[in-house]
DNA sequence: ATCCATTTGTACGTATGTATT
DNA sequence: AAATACATACGTACAAATGGA
């Protein structure tokens, strides 16, 4: 009776293993940022493995944003700092092919978006609130001239906020659905009717956010915040999904 | 003066254009899940590159988590559902490179939770409601079996809200950063002292929630959420971070 | 500034194991 | 049970690109 249990084997490709244990070396800190890979002649022969199999993990770990290989370079791959490019690419898919809809993105932003002014009324420091000044000044001095413009400094307003949150989460994840939603409606609001007048709104919105993040009223900057977001997007969502985001103004 | 403006150009690899061609078509619904690719030298010939090219393509297609192709298939590479594994290895890769902390993770997960709780309150269906229920009864059944079976049952419940909330988004993300915390401490909480006190703790929180949910009571479900959360993780996050998820419990 | 050795990008042929018919 | 079509992996070859002499 009994005798070992035995598990089932998957197969795991040669490439496979190779992904992993770069992969490994780069997560642990073996392989920093800066760092070089050995060619992919080196790497055939340490790994034992054809040219080819060695070039499909590097195609694999280039889509995952760990390194970077030009057509020439002496010196091998290059080990790459952090990007969220991969995160991005994957959420930018997740909205695409699941058809994430922009009532679903926008509500994720105003999650977002006010936790992260929660916590940065209470974390903030001088120079991030000065930074949070200059880019509502930005807006100002941008309200004139253009709609590309004004998006720009608004961007850096919320960016300066999510660095301000102390959660890398937060930021990223703020940074990357952000322009997925800029990307969905830039043409609509570049085409609203008086858009000065929504920028002016939007500009005093911000003023009134900002006065909260200083006073470290963190619910209010949160609840001001998502308030601005949902005034300024509300037109660009389908009626049915409004519910929702309402839902979420407290 | 003037004259065109000519833009830097990059060079683009055969396989990347292969992977744009391949991605739009899935993304754009032209391809959808369970339809097969051409085999690997059908590929070569209808993009006219080597079977190295179209390899590589197919791996990073395969990396971002579109296709599958298996030895022997004698159909071609296999186009599947979106799952959010790519995403869910990007943000592991962020969290182990990058240094994101328990701290930031348990915050993310405090934030969306939150949000879907309060949606939830508002938007959920008495067969979600059910489902809740269920998964409560069976974390009161596992406390005294053991910790896998609870922490199963307690992520169902989080699940169900999540999906109840209506934000796709919300979901997967929280799906991603819950096993990504479980994944760091769930050794930690299982040697934790006095398991059946922390399980009968946490069963009557969520029992709170819960019925702040069928209240249809959002903002108490929010807040009580947070809350048994915090209780939850806290000891397990570094002092000098608890200050930051004090500051989300309102 | 030019040339050169090396490396990457790409192509092609072949052998082998596997899944389907 | 055999035949077929496929993916995996290997090896070689050449062009383009890079960095350094």
């Amino acid at each position: 009776m009994g005798g070992p249990r035995f598990e089932p084997v998957r197969t795991v490709r040669a490439y496979e293993r190779i992904v992993e244990q770069i992969e490994e070396a780069v997560e642990t800190g073996t392989l920093t940022p800066g760092h070089r890979l050995p060619s992919e002649r080196d790497l055939m022969a340490q790994f034992s493995v054809s040219r080819s199999t060695v070039r499909e993990a590097l195609r694999v770990l280039q889509a995952r944003g760990l390194v970077r290989s030009r057509p020439g370079d002496p010196n091998g791959a290059e080990v790459l700092p952090f990007t969220p490019a991969a995160l991005h690419k994957s959420m930018t898919t997740l909205a695409r092919v699941d058809q994430l809809s922009l009532g679903e993105l926008v509500g994720f932003r105003m999650t977002l978006d006010a936790a992260a002014n929660l916590l940065a009324a209470r974390l903030r420091t001088e120079a991030q609130l000065a930074e949070m000044d200059a880019a509502i000044s930005a807006m100002r001095a941008a309200a004139g001239t253009g709609y590309d413009a004004f998006s720009a400094a608004d961007v850096a307003f919320h960016d300066a906020v999510a660095r301000a949150s102390g959660n890398k989460l937060i930021q990223i994840c703020t940074d990357v659905v952000r322009s997925i939603v800029l990307n969905l409606i830039a043409e609509k609001i570049a085409a609203a009717p008086d858009q000065d007048g929504l920028m002016r709104q939007s500009i005093r919105h911000h003023e009134e956010v900002l006065a909260a993040v200083r006073a470290g009223d963190g619910p209010l900057a949160a609840r001001l915040s998502r308030q601005t977001m949902y005034d300024y997007y509300v037109t660009y969502v389908p009626a049915p999904e409004r519910a929702a985001l309402r839902a979420l103004l407290d």
